[in-house]
DNA sequence: CACAATTATTGCAGATATGCGACACAATGG
DNA sequence: CCATTGTGTCGCATATCTGCAATAATTGTG
């Protein structure tokens, strides 16, 4: 999962390095070119998770780009965000319909383009805007119920699953078993004390790969917790 | 497959009237109302497949109502576009940070506004949109009710058709057998939970090709989903 | 160090969930 | 009307999970 990786096309210098810092700031990896045909070839290499894409660049025109993308299967799914320094109507038609996923006339708040990225990735890929869990180098993606570890992809049976889920919604704290029975069991679970220690265990033979450590830290005479960092 | 059904939450009578007539002509179903509360209730008597919005309305404001559909599981994942006549930043932000999906100020033209609407829609319900949805090595192509994996074409039966369209119209997501059975077989269905295996087994023997790998994963004690890539 | 308290590990039997084939019946289209 | 195809349920086989108890290991304490 990490970061949210986006290809920026722009050729105001200016502008492009506004936007590279706000974005950077936020956390996105940023890659800027200021070329349609560089774009397109970026786009290959690095199937970036969303375009901004000035409609008036260099080589190959915005709208030419967002076509050919569309075009490919690769790259067909892949949100677009133009920018355009023409208010004209037409123009924003014309961009929505080749497939663009919002448009932005020049000059906007830097504000509203990131909340508009934003708002496009919530919706195409929830697990980059922030709907997944990430603790330590652990991601847990709820709506895909899905695991990772430093990439690699867990597989977790549904209690240990959703003992993994509680404790990285709550990283740091210390929970009892009974909390904890509480918690994923669900109240009034008529389940011994001692049996939590097991799934415990399962949970970090689930989570362990080599050369890692245990993430997951006994605090004796009380309980477990998941280590933040 | 039908109509795309909107629900217009509006209290200009005028405007609510022209983009009515401009909806409908459009091919939407529309259905129309100026009150927050009722806009509650109809969202869900209705579940339409996209919500314009009006910040200020009658009764719950715009934005609690955004706010109250998304915290439902129900509605979450509707598509919102938000109108409103205060063209302040700020707003802007704070809409498509509570969720919203686009967002228009007034003046605006109705043109623009059916195109951020199908472009939204397109995003999300590609097969409302008349286009056609690929994931992974599958094509399915609404219009002409196919479906091909890497060229091929298959055949499937009814129930297995749009079992499969549902599940590419959220990849990746897993979802439980009743959310199966109320989103491909209709709300309130009366049918064994059971049955839904039946089916996946059989949509899974009809995408199979020799030296394909099965894109349905299996999720024990939670559902199915469809790999995404 | 010896001892008690606490936690880790393991094997196992019972419980659950899913896959699979079969079947009766309904719907569909000549 | 018949043949064909689709649909919903069962029952059984299989895979996986779960909770427990017995045993080993660890930790803390005087």
């Amino acid at each position: 999962m990490s970061l949210p990786k986006l290809l920026l096309v722009e050729d105001d210098p200016a502008l492009a390095e506004l936007l590279e810092f706000r974005f950077k700031g936020e956390g996105y990896d940023v890659t800027v070119t200021d070329d349609g045909d560089e774009a397109l070839i970026l786009v290959a290499e690095i199937l970036p998770d969303l375009i901004i894409l000035d409609w008036m660049i260099e080589g190959t025109s915005g709208i030419e780009v967002c076509r050919r993308l569309r075009r490919n299967k690769e790259t067909a799914n892949i949100p677009i965000v133009m920018l355009t320094a023409r208010g004209a109507e037409d123009d924003k038609i014309r961009g929505l319909e080749t497939g663009a996923d919002d448009y932005l006339t020049k000059p906007f708040s830097p504000r509203e383009l990131l909340a508009r990225v934003a708002a496009v990735l919530r919706r195409v890929r929830p697990a980059l805007a922030g709907e997944s869990i990430s603790v330590g180098d652990l991601v847990l993606d709820p709506t895909a119920h899905r695991v990772e570890r430093r990439g690699q992809r867990l597989s977790l049976g549904p209690t240990e699953y959703r003992l993994l889920k509680f404790l990285m919604e709550h990283p740091g704290r210390v929970f009892s078993r009974n909390q904890l029975l509480d918690a994923v069991w669900g109240n009034g679970s008529e389940i011994e004390e001692r049996t939590v220690d097991v799934h415990i265990r399962r949970l970090r033979k689930g989570i362990e790969l080599t050369g890692t450590n245990d993430p997951i830290r006994t605090v004796r005479s009380a309980g477990y917790s998941l280590e933040p960092a």
